[in-house]
DNA sequence: TGGCGATTTCCTGATT
DNA sequence: GAATCAGGAAATCGCC
């Protein structure tokens, strides 16, 4: 946790706006890394970051700020009040645009989340910042090594979530994201219904920075999942069911 | 740099 | 007639 003797120095846009830090990070609910729960040491470690909240958001920041020495002026912590989907669903661009190189190097630790894995966070063993950080992002970095471990049987594949299937069961297992677009038909069946068609398009195309997407387009890549398992058909317009080969629909996902 | 997977784009035709 | 579905074919893009 930042010290509050310093915090003011540290997050001045923060302060701008109509929030707390201790609002952010209340304590009895969010157990501090350095001061962890044996049990759940990181609440936000043990989601995807899909499934943050925006205080696991910020603690995962903090835990930026900490863990890889970055340094805190460089975050406006205002700037990243978003849950953890929204969060997901900014590019490198918009993390530049929020926080400069730091925040292209904040993309990178997040990239890495999401593609290796969550670590487990018991400071047992030094990490290095992660490889698809660029050189210029170091300079936000202090010299000393800082420490995790990662659990042992974590796959380092399978979690990156660009893919559209993905994206549409992030959206159904967010509902406050969702905003009627989706609707499960039968969540045990796997079975959901496009309720607003042109605005899922409109927000596929917005996650990649396609502004021709339509739903026209975006059926066809839905179809293209028949062939792979992903989906299967339901003879219902506008209505796919989540096929043997897609995971984590029925319950938030784990790695 | 090439291969590959995942879309994206365009198209025709069928169905609701 | 509009919206949607189905699927072929080729192009594009990012990653390895």
């Amino acid at each position: 946790m930042i010290d509050s003797s310093t915090h003011n120095l540290l997050m001045p846009a923060y302060h701008e706006a109509h929030f707390s830090w201790t609002d952010l990070f209340c304590a009895d609910l969010y157990p501090t890394y350095r001061d962890p729960s044996p049990d759940v040491p990181f609440q936000w470690s043990s989601l995807p970051p899909e499934h943050w909240t925006k205080h696991q958001v910020c603690e995962w920041l903090q835990y930026c700020c900490d863990n890889h020495k970055l340094d805190a002026t460089c975050i406006p912590f205002a700037q990243f009040n978003v849950t953890g989907l929204e969060l997901c669903n900014m590019s490198k661009d918009d993390f530049t645009e929020a926080a400069g190189a730091c925040g292209h190097f904040l993309y990178s630790l997040l990239q890495e989340i999401r593609t290796h894995g969550i670590p487990l966070l018991t400071g047992a063993e030094e990490v290095p910042p992660p490889q698809s950080a660029d050189r210029d992002d170091k300079v936000f970095l202090k010299s000393e090594p800082v420490k995790r471990n990662r659990a042992p049987n974590q796959h380092r594949h399978g979690v990156h979530n660009s893919h559209l299937w993905e994206f549409l069961r992030d959206l159904l297992l967010s509902p406050e994201q969702n905003d009627g677009i989706l609707d499960w038909e039968d969540q045990e069946q796997g079975i959901f219904r496009v309720v607003k068609s042109e605005a899922l398009a409109r927000m596929w195309g917005q996650r990649k920075r396609n502004d021709r997407m339509n739903y026209e387009k975006l059926s066809r890549a839905l179809r293209h999942y028949y062939k792979t398992g992903i989906l299967e058909r339901v003879d219902r317009r506008l209505v796919y069911k989540f096929g043997k080969n897609a995971y984590g629909w029925h319950r938030p996902v784990t790695y």
